[in-house]
DNA sequence: CTGGGGATGGGGCCC
DNA sequence: CGGGCCCCATCCCCA
């Protein structure tokens, strides 16, 4: 269901909690890493780049550029195409349209084999020598694996690991209450619950949301046809965790 | 228990 | 290659 096929699940409900966050990074503080971002893998450079935002300056970056944009945001409302879930839950078709990165098959394209291996220390590890390679890319395209040192995720691109790494490193620190996070527009999100900024409003209602996702899941709750639907019972949820407690908590005996 | 809001994480795409 | 942004997913909490 996530779109990560850059990635090897290893842990499929890995929920990347602070405290998970903390057992798998030896290197983490108590709470909020507000001054660790030493990590030497150079993954935290950004710390110095100016992310100790003061909350003075920063600006609504998320504001929705015009009312058309919202409205966009809520085109999908219409629902013309009744998103029958069993399967493609999260796929809404035509706002997924150029956008959505699903692979066309269901199988992900993990047929690279792990032979170049790369710690997420920044050091360029063992590298297949050409002819090697030639044989193993002749056959299987294989793509080089690099891993994190903080967990055991893998991933085909460099920029994709070290944009993990940052989940590790969290080198975006609030400066109101120290929370760290891992990408700059994380922390501005999260700056949002200290300001009450809530530049995404709902066009239907008077409500108005800090997050564009939370915006996006109100929607559903205006649409009369809501996007996930029970495939038994042909109830629709707004939300996806809806429909799955629904289907798990008796309505439907069948798997979702 | 259900529905919904708040908050947050993470991968992909575009520039 | 990195930053910014998008979208999806999920967890937690509350009414």
């Amino acid at each position: 269901m996530p779109r990560s096929f850059l990635v090897k699940k290893y842990f499929a409900k890995q929920k990347p909690n602070y405290s998970e966050l903390e057992c798998q990074n030896d290197s983490s503080p108590k709470r909020y890493p507000v001054a660790e971002l030493s990590s030497a893998d150079g993954s935290a450079t950004c710390f110095t780049t100016g992310l100790l935002w003061d909350l003075s300056v920063i600006p609504a970056l998320y504001l929705p550029t015009s009312e058309s944009e919202l409205s966009a945001t809520s085109a999908p409302l219409d629902l013309s195409s009744p998103c029958s879930l069993s399967s493609s839950a999260s796929s809404s078709g035509e706002e997924d349209e150029g956008r959505s990165s699903d692979p066309p098959s269901p199988e992900p394209v993990h047929t690279y084999t792990p032979r170049q291996r790369m710690k997420c220390t920044g050091v360029m590890a063992h590298i297949n020598p050409p002819e090697e390679e030639e044989r193993e890319t002749h056959v299987t395209a294989a793509r080089p694996a690099f891993l994190c040192k903080h967990c055991p995720k893998e991933y085909t691109s460099l920029g994709a690991l070290k944009m993990h790494i940052r989940s590790h490193t969290l080198p975006c620190v609030c400066t109101t209450c120290g929370k760290a996070f891992s990408r700059p527009w994380l922390l501005r999100g999260h700056i949002r619950t200290h300001t009450g900024e809530r530049p995404f409003s709902c066009p239907h209602c008077n409500r108005a949301f800090a997050d564009r996702s939370n915006l996006r899941a109100h929607l559903q709750t205006h649409a009369e046809v809501k996007k996930y639907q029970c495939g038994v019972c042909s109830r629709t949820f707004s939300r996806m965790s809806l429909l799955q407690k629904h289907s798990s908590s008796g309505c439907c005996s069948t798997s979702v």
